[in-house]
DNA sequence: GTACTGGGCCAC
DNA sequence: AAACGTGGCCCAGTAC
């Protein structure tokens, strides 16, 4: 059973697969999707930005939905359904970014300027769209895959909207402590904090240029220079190098200067509040199919500050994360039971330095990292041919995404999100390199952008098919959570705080930690046969139950 | 003033 | 050791 929602002149048209359309006003609309959501439907609607936080703010939780436009992306996009109606029509209002969504530096798009050559558009009902996207499902030639990622995908976006109406557990207080200890007291705006300003008069003295300037690269660069060090960059790990009592100041005010602008006490106030810190999820973010946030750095939260991230009294953070993941995916995916042999007992890269492949854990973790990025240099490149030798269908796999990619081919993930197609002036480049004006500077140039290309194919079967697996550990996490204390507000229970692509974060009451965390293994079995059937792969979670998150790891 | 780019660095 | 994928964010510098 599914119930399409939809705006309408006097509010909001509900359109269920069988019986009447009934339209409700926006103030009676939370209600009557609570009363209806007894029937467990899964709710069709265009942005579940759009609809979903409304009903949370009414405290009314629903169980699944479709959220069309995500869907519509991929479906438009995957080879899976490249033949349908849906991915054949001209772009229309549903390629579009919605309304609600903010450009680069907070001006709104307005969605009416978006092509002025447009007629108004005419494709915006949800029903009409939904019945598309079923075709495009059903004609698919693997109707089974493309349905799961839809399904996961919509889950994504219900759990994304839900972590921003819980927010993670932020105490202000510990944070300032964090910064107070680190950096000392909160300055006035505009000053720097003491210990910042500690540093640069000791670099100063030690370079003896009393107005070096440690903020601006190239200024920087310059002081440096006064004082006798040659730098070809300001960059941590190029400074590392050099041998000079002013670099240790430096490379200490560096990292302080990171902490005090990007999560220091403007971070605080803008992002925290009540204890709860909310970032924007933004699902499907990344090409891949990973999440991105607006605002609030949620994919970079350093390591120094999360001991600020505190449970509340009589509460726990579980905190879970994939054990390397991405190579497991590789190797599953791949059908490679070598690789995944390697491994069963727990940690991959030991089973491979135990099978005699690679001398070290060190060289076998940078040979694989090294395979699924693409890397030509450094141990990487140098070891990752050995992985070939003992790992052919794992390598075969990604090189041969690579060796797509190159010829400005499309790629898929297990579940069917495929991969954009180069743009526009990348096919020049190509094509360039082979006229007639061609020169060796131009068949050099395009072989270099046609290898990126393959190296971001390359890593994009593997990103996304892990985006896919993390989405159904999440979305099966949820169902279970929900199980473990039905019948009471998600917030009053355990639920899902945080999620960062192989890792996720569960707030709950400490009585049910244990339990949280076996639901949380369980979870990740369900994901691994959801994209990968009874194929014997292991994707094995590490938890933690903490009382806050710096604890974890 | 606003818009854009590159440098640098944080996370996975 | 530092080149090899995906992001976000802050800052400085520059163009308008």
């Amino acid at each position: 059973m599914h119930i399409v929602v939809g705006s309408a002149i006097g509010g909001v048209l509900l359109t269920p697969e069988t019986g009447d359309v009934v339209l409700v006003s926006g103030e009676d609309f939370p209600a009557e999707a609570a009363r209806r959501e007894a029937e467990h439907p899964r709710w069709v609607w265009d942005d579940t930005g759009r609809w979903y936080p409304q009903l949370l703010a009414q405290r009314v939780r629903v169980e699944r939905c479709i959220d069309l436009r995500l869907c519509h992306t991929i479906l438009r996009n995957s080879e899976l359904t490249g033949e349908s109606e849906l991915a054949r029509r001209a772009p229309g209002s549903w390629d579009r970014v919605p309304v609600e969504q903010k450009a680069p530096d907070g001006a709104l798009f307005d969605v009416g300027d978006f092509d002025e050559d447009d007629e108004p558009a005419d494709d915006t009902d949800p029903v009409a769209e939904w019945s598309l996207q079923q075709a495009a499902v059903a004609g698919s030639a693997e109707p089974g895959r493309i349905g799961r990622l839809l399904a996961a995908e919509s889950a994504g976006a219900l759990i994304a909207a839900e972590m921003r109406f819980a927010g993670m557990p932020w105490s202000a207080q510990v944070h300032d402590d964090i910064l107070v200890e680190t950096l000392g007291p909160r300055p006035k705006s505009g000053e720097r904090p003491v210990k910042l300003d500690a540093l640069l008069t000791e670099m100063r003295t030690l370079l003896d240029v009393p107005d070096l300037n440690p903020d601006s690269p190239n200024e920087l660069l310059k002081g440096l220079a006064k004082g006798g060090v040659l730098a070809t960059s300001t960059r941590s790990w190029e400074l590392k190098k050099i041998k000079h009592p002013a670099i240790i100041p430096l490379l200490e005010y560096k990292k302080l200067s990171r902490l005090a602008s990007a999560n220091g006490w403007h971070w605080v106030d803008t992002w925290v509040e009540d204890d709860r810190f909310r970032p924007d999820y933004v699902v499907g973010a990344a090409a891949t199919g990973r999440w991105g946030t607006d605002g609030g750095g949620a994919l970079q939260l350093p390591k120094q500050i999360r001991s600020a991230s505190v449970a509340d009294q009589g509460w726990k953070l579980v905190v879970a994360d994939a054990a390397q993941l991405e190579p497991r995916i590789l190797a599953a995916m791949a059908g490679d039971r070598e690789m995944v042999a390697a491994g069963a007992k727990g940690d991959l890269y030991a089973g491979i330095v135990e099978s005699g492949t690679i001398d070290t854990r060190e060289h076998a973790k940078v040979a694989l990292l090294g395979a699924m990025y693409g890397a030509t240099q450094g141990d990487g490149g140098r070891l990752m041919p050995l992985l070939a030798k003992a790992y052919p269908k794992a390598i075969a796999m990604v090189e041969d995404a690579a060796r797509a990619g190159e010829k400005g081919e499309i790629v898929s993930t297990r579940l069917g999100r495929s991969s954009p197609l180069p743009g526009e002036r990348w096919r020049e480049l190509q094509a360039d390199a082979y006229g007639e004006s061609s020169s060796p500077a131009a068949a050099d140039r395009a072989r270099s952008y046609a290898r990126g290309w393959g190296r971001f194919t390359r890593n994009f079967i593997v990103q996304g098919t892990a985006a896919e697996w993390a989405l159904c550990w999440m979305a099966s996490l949820r169902r279970r959570l929900t199980a473990l204390s039905p019948n009471i507000w998600f917030t009053d229970g355990p639920h899902l705080v945080f999620f960062l692509h192989d890792e996720v974060v569960v707030h709950t009451p400490a009585e049910l930690a244990e339990v949280v965390a076996d639901e949380v293994r369980a979870a990740a079995k369900d994901a691994g046969e959801l994209l990968f059937g009874r194929l014997p792969a292991d994707f094995p979670v590490t938890v933690a139950t903490v009382d806050n998150y710096g604890q974890a790891k």
